[in-house]
DNA sequence: TATTTATTGTTGCACACGCAACTATAGCGC
DNA sequence: GCGCTATAGTTGCGTGTGCAACAATAAATA
C-alpha cells in the first residue's frame, strides 16, 4: 500500500513539474512572439502546424486538436488569422461540411519571421528552467524523446 | 550547421510534445474536478499547494508562481475561493503589504474530497497518453524524474 | 528625517476561452 | 426517396485572464 501511494505521489509530482515547465515556457513565448510578430502562442502554433502539413491545409478539427483548443475557440482563432490575411478558408469539395485552411504568402512570410524568435526564446526558456532544480530533470529528459530523429 | 539545426528542431518537437501532453491532461482534470468538486484545475492547484505548505499559508506572489498565473488573476482566484469560504486572507504582521492565505476547514475537506478524483484522473489521462505514439516517450520519462523519492 | 525607489497586492478594461444551442451536410436503415 | 443519427463548423453568453495603471507599504539614500 505504501508502494501504491508512492506511485500516486510520483505521478502528481511529475504532473506539477510538467505544468510548471509548460507555464514558464509558454509565458516567455507569449511575450516574445507578441513583441516580435504580434502573434500569440496558439496563433503561432496554427501557422507552424499548417506549414508542416503536406499541401499546407488542415481541417478545423485537426487544428483544434493540434492546439488543444475547443471547436469554438478554433473558429475564432481562424477568424482572427483570416482577417489578418495570414490564412484562407477553403471549402472542401468532397465533404461540404468541412473547411480547409491554408497559409497565404503573408502567413508564410510572418511565420518565417517568427520562427527564429520562437526557437531562440525556447532555447532561452529551457536554459532558465535548467537553473531551477525542480525543473532541470525534465528539461534534460526532453531532448532525449526525439533524439534519434 | 546541420547539427545545430537539428538541436533546434529537437527542442521544438520536445516542446510540442510537452504542450500536447499538458493540454490533454489539463482538459481531463478540468472536466473531472469540475464535475466532482466544482473546482477548476488552478483552484485545485491553490488548495493543494496550500495543503503542502508548512503552516498552511502562502503569500499571493507565491501562489502566482505556483499556478503560473498573473498577479491580477491570482487576486481574483483567491477572491473566488474566499467567497466560497475555502480559504481566508490573513494580513501579514511584519510586512503590512503582504497577505497570507490559509485553508479553512471547508477548504481542507473539499481538497480531501477532490484529491482522489484528481489522482485517479491523472492516472487515467497518463494511460490514455501512453497509447498515443507521440506522447508515450514523455509519459514514460515523467515518473523517472522523481523516482528516487 | 525627508525623499526617492522598489515591492505587494488590487482594479479597469479588452479579449480569448469553453459550454450549450444552432445550422448544414453526410451517412445509415427502412 | 424519407427519416434518423452523427459529424463539421459557427454563434450567444458568461467567465477567467493579462496588461497597464493604481494605492499602500517597505527599503534605500541623502
Amino acid at each position: 500500500m505504501g508502494i501504491k501511494d508512492d506511485a500516486v505521489e510520483v505521478r502528481a509530482q511529475g504532473w506539477r513539474t510538467l505544468a510548471a515547465l509548460h507555464g514558464l515556457i509558454e509565458a516567455e513565448l507569449e511575450r516574445s512572439l507578441q513583441a516580435e510578430a504580434q502573434l500569440s502562442v496558439v496563433e503561432y502554433t496554427v501557422l507552424d502546424a499548417l506549414s508542416r502539413q503536406d499541401g499546407w491545409h488542415m481541417r478545423m478539427q485537426q487544428l483544434a486538436r493540434a492546439t488543444a483548443l475547443s471547436a469554438s475557440a478554433t473558429t475564432r482563432l481562424v477568424n482572427r488569422l483570416e482577417e489578418r490575411a495570414l490564412l484562407t478558408r477553403i471549402l472542401c469539395a468532397d465533404d461540404r461540411r468541412g473547411i480547409y485552411t491554408e497559409l497565404t504568402p503573408s502567413g508564410i512570410a510572418l511565420l518565417e519571421q517568427a520562427r527564429p524568435v520562437h526557437d531562440a526564446t525556447l532555447e532561452r526558456a529551457l536554459a532558465e528552467a535548467q537553473e531551477v532544480p525542480e525543473l532541470a530533470p525534465l528539461v534534460d529528459a526532453l531532448p532525449r524523446l526525439h533524439a534519434g530523429v
